[in-house]
DNA sequence: TTGAAAGCGATACCAT
DNA sequence: ATGGTATCGCTTTCAA
């Protein structure tokens, strides 16, 4: 029958052999045919990919990983894809490592609790190596030494098993940003921070925090929220309500945004005339026109450059040491903060 | 040397023969022991896991996916990543497939002329099918059908070659706007459209112009832009200074946005007062307090459940036909369009 | 229930 | 330059 004939030619559509029968060579042939370097006579070459031509015939990439030991696949692990930032991240990161002639696989955590699923997964897998942009555990990340898979933590570091790791930081376009409003006056200042156990949170929180101390504010309020609009929104509320403030600083600028409109749409404050608000990340929507944010702008291009710079060298070499790779972002002047 | 043994180590991470040898069995039996309905001793088994686990042994996906001519894995192809819709798609059907056990092999074009790559290495990977959205040729088509690779496209349709697809209607939410607008005393309308070759973008033109003709007003002024806000913004400049508006129809949210800003902040008009502006998708930015967008939904969780379980069915039976499923978005009211 | 053995589709070494 | 052959790590009959 036509169906069964059209399915049994689907299921085997070309291997090197069929195409070595119809070439008349021997299926090595073929196969050297494909790889680059390869001794094979002019004539011979272009019998084969005529025939692989006609056949549409691809070499099978997973019978070569099977016997390369080499996947050309790399894990990508994004603990929450939909905040604003990652899109970007992972547009540019599936860019280039698909010039460098690998192919991504993507794992979307909705919760981090899913990580282990999906080391588990990793390792079926046999990827070459990961970007992760999700919280490890010391154990999790021990995993990926023994097992030799490469790894590189994106905005994310590792303290007790060091790994490397490329990330941005906060503290450079931090002070810039707090130097600037203190010395434009500002006086009262609020944090608005990540959840608690979100080390890039953190790290930022502690950054102007810190500086704030440094220039003489000590007792800064804080409120805590989950990198999204509506918490930064809700932040934003419960400082405002719990006292004057003329400054906002939030660790990302989704949750500035957040901030803002609620300044201005339900405490009728004018920006940056009676508030300051500033982020951190350089997100596309916050420098919309009804928004303008002054924030710091991650350098994703080099971000992602160097996390697959460094990816290649540990595939390359697997002993090579860890190293953390600290890059610090452009301050993004904006319209929302007075700045001296 | 230490170095050389570790590398050794890792390299051959544990296959099923040392978890065989291990536990004093065949390699047979510790394949049965992790497939579902396996025919194994209890004993055995408890022995074979222990021994599996002092290993950290994992079957390898590669071996398993070149013996049961099965990879687990699609293909997710999409054009421009960097549009504020995608991510929550991309989110929603990495999540999706990954509880179905199927892992996503990411591909995100910066060009629609990198699709021939992309599919190149579509078919050298051995995906079990994919779901696409971006503009395939009728040859590419054809090639998925040939292939056997199930396909399902996402708000993309083909009417050459027909195929399997899952997309939202225009027509329906457009009509719930126009009609609004129109009772509400709308009577200079005008639309920002997407690239010309854009299927989607010229789907939701044609809806709304055809709408707005059945009620009466032709020769409405229509500019392109790509789907972005910048794009959307100089649309706006143009449609505005071209003459007076009160009405604006965007094919998409994030250029509504864009023009919103325009128009408020460069020609000073009141929103929805003097102009209503919607747009479509339902991207979260478009419900931000400073906008509030007047637009229409998708249903991206039904249409992504719908896109995979119609890739299921065709993976499963790679002879079943086409089949269009449309969906019809949800008004969201907003207050960015006087509506009747 | 268990083990032996034949592939899956490639690579790569070894002769020729 | 070419072909033969032994893997790679697993699944899957087929006997025992």
């Amino acid at each position: 029958m036509a169906g069964d004939e059209n399915s049994a030619l689907r299921s085997r559509r070309g291997t090197s052999y069929d195409v070595a029968r119809r070439a008349g060579v021997s299926q090595s042939a073929v196969s050297r045919c494909f790889r680059p370097g390869a001794s094979v006579a002019p004539a011979t070459r272009a019998r084969i990919i005529a025939a692989a031509n006609e056949l549409g015939y691809r070499p099978n990439a997973i019978a070569q990983g099977l016997i390369t030991r080499r996947s050309n696949m790399v894990a990508v692990i994004i603990s929450n894809l939909t905040n604003l930032y990652y899109p970007e991240v992972l547009a540019e990161l599936t860019q280039r490592l698909s010039e460098r002639g690998v192919r991504v696989l993507l794992f979307a955590l909705k919760a981090e609790s899913e990580i282990d699923d999906v080391l588990d997964q990793v390792w079926r897998y046999q990827v070459d190596g990961a970007i992760v942009a999700a919280r490890l555990s010391p154990e999790q990340l021990a995993a990926f030494h023994d097992r030799g898979t490469a790894l590189v933590l994106y905005n994310r570091e590792s303290h007790e098993v060091p790994a490397a790791s490329v990330s941005c930081e906060f503290a450079a376009g931090e002070t810039m940003l707090v130097d600037g409003m203190v010395a434009a006056g500002c006086c009262r200042f609020a944090v608005i921070g990540g959840p608690a156990d979100s080390a890039v949170g953190e790290a930022r929180v502690n950054g102007a925090i810190e500086r704030l101390g440094r220039a003489g504010f000590d007792d800064i309020p804080m409120e805590r929220g989950d990198f999204s609009y509506d918490s930064g929104y809700r932040a934003a509320h419960r400082l405002l309500n719990a006292g004057p403030l003329d400054a906002i600083i939030a660790a990302n600028d989704v949750m500035a945004l957040g901030a803002m409109d609620a300044a201005r749409h339900d405490f009728g404050l004018d920006i940056p005339e009676q508030l300051s608000v500033v982020g951190f990340d350089g997100v596309a929507p916050a420098q919309w026109r009804s928004y303008r944010l002054t924030t710091v702008r991650q350098p994703v291009q080099r971000m992602t450059a160097a996390a697959i710079t460094m990816l290649f060298e540990r595939i390359d070499d697997p002993d090579l040491g860890p190293e953390r790779r600290l890059f610090s972002g452009d301050l993004i002047p904006g319209a929302t903060a007075r700045l001296a």
